[in-house]
DNA sequence: AATTCATTTCAATAAAACTCGAAATAAAAA
DNA sequence: TTTTTATTTCGAGTTTTATTGAAATGAATT
C-alpha cells in the first residue's frame, strides 16, 4: 500500500460519523448495512451520510452492491489489512506498536 | 483510547507531510530530530512545517524537548501503539487485520 | 547586554471538507 | 406504466485546514 492511499484511508477514518460508521460495518460483518439502517443508526440526514460512505468507498474502505432497492455497504478487510500493515512497518518502532508485542513479527509481509 | 482521541490521531496521520514527518520521528528513535532538520528534510518552509509538528503535538503523537537552542521532536510510541490498539479492537474483524495473522491474538489486550 | 540562531506565532489568503434540504436517479411494486 | 421506495447528486452556506512571509519569542553565545 503506497503512502496516498493511506492517506485516504486515514482521511477517511479521520471523522466522527465514519469511524462510526466504519465501526458499525465491521460489526456488521460480510452481511453489510444498507445506507438507510446506517443513517438511523447514526441519526444522520440520508445526504450526509452518502457523503460520508463516499469518502469510504473512495478511499477504498467499505464496497457497495445492490439488493433490491438497497444499496448495502460491507468493510473492505483486504484495505484495512492493508493500512494496519503500512502503519506497522512504517509508522512503528519494529513491533513496539504491533497490536500484541508477544507474537513474532515476521520480516517480510504481504501488504495489499 | 477514545473515539475522540482516535480521530484527532488518525487525522494528524492523514496529510502527506505529516504522515512524512512521522515516519522521520519513527525511524529516528528515541533521540528524535530538530524541526529544523526535518523542515530540510521535508523540504517545508520553517512556518509550515510548525504548523503541522503542532498538529501531531496536539493529537499526542510526538513530544517536544529542548536541547540547547533546537527543539527535539520525537515519536510517541505509547501513543501510536493506542492507536493501533484501538483499530485492531474497533474496526477489524477479530484477527483479520492484524498485521500478521499467523500469530495468535490475545482475547483480552492492554491498550493505552 | 547585545547579537545570533532556531523556532513559533501571526495574519491573510486559498483550498478543502462538512452539512443538509431539495431535486434527480434507479430499481421494485402495484 | 405509474407509483413508491431507497438512495444519491446538486447547490449553497459554513467551517476547518493548509500555506507562507514577516514579526515575535526564547535560549545561547559573544
Amino acid at each position: 500500500m503506497q503512502a496516498d492511499t493511506v492517506i485516504r484511508a486515514l482521511g477517511a477514518l479521520a471523522q466522527e460519523h465514519r469511524l462510526a460508521a466504519f465501526r458499525a460495518l465491521v460489526q456488521a460483518g460480510a452481511d453489510g448495512l444498507s445506507a438507510g439502517t446506517l443513517a438511523e443508526m447514526l441519526q444522520l440526514p440520508n445526504s450526509s451520510l452518502s457523503f460520508h460512505l463516499a469518502q469510504l468507498t473512495n478511499a477504498g474502505l467499505i464496497v457497495q452492491t445492490r439488493q433490491g432497492r438497497s444499496l448495502i455497504y460491507s468493510a473492505d478487510y483486504a484495505a484495512m489489512n492493508g493500512l494496519m500493515g503500512y502503519l506497522t512497518e512504517n509508522c512503528c518502532a519494529g513491533a513496539a506498536c504491533a497490536p500484541d508485542a508477544t507474537c513474532s513479527i515476521s520480516e517480510e509481509r504481504n501488504v495489499a
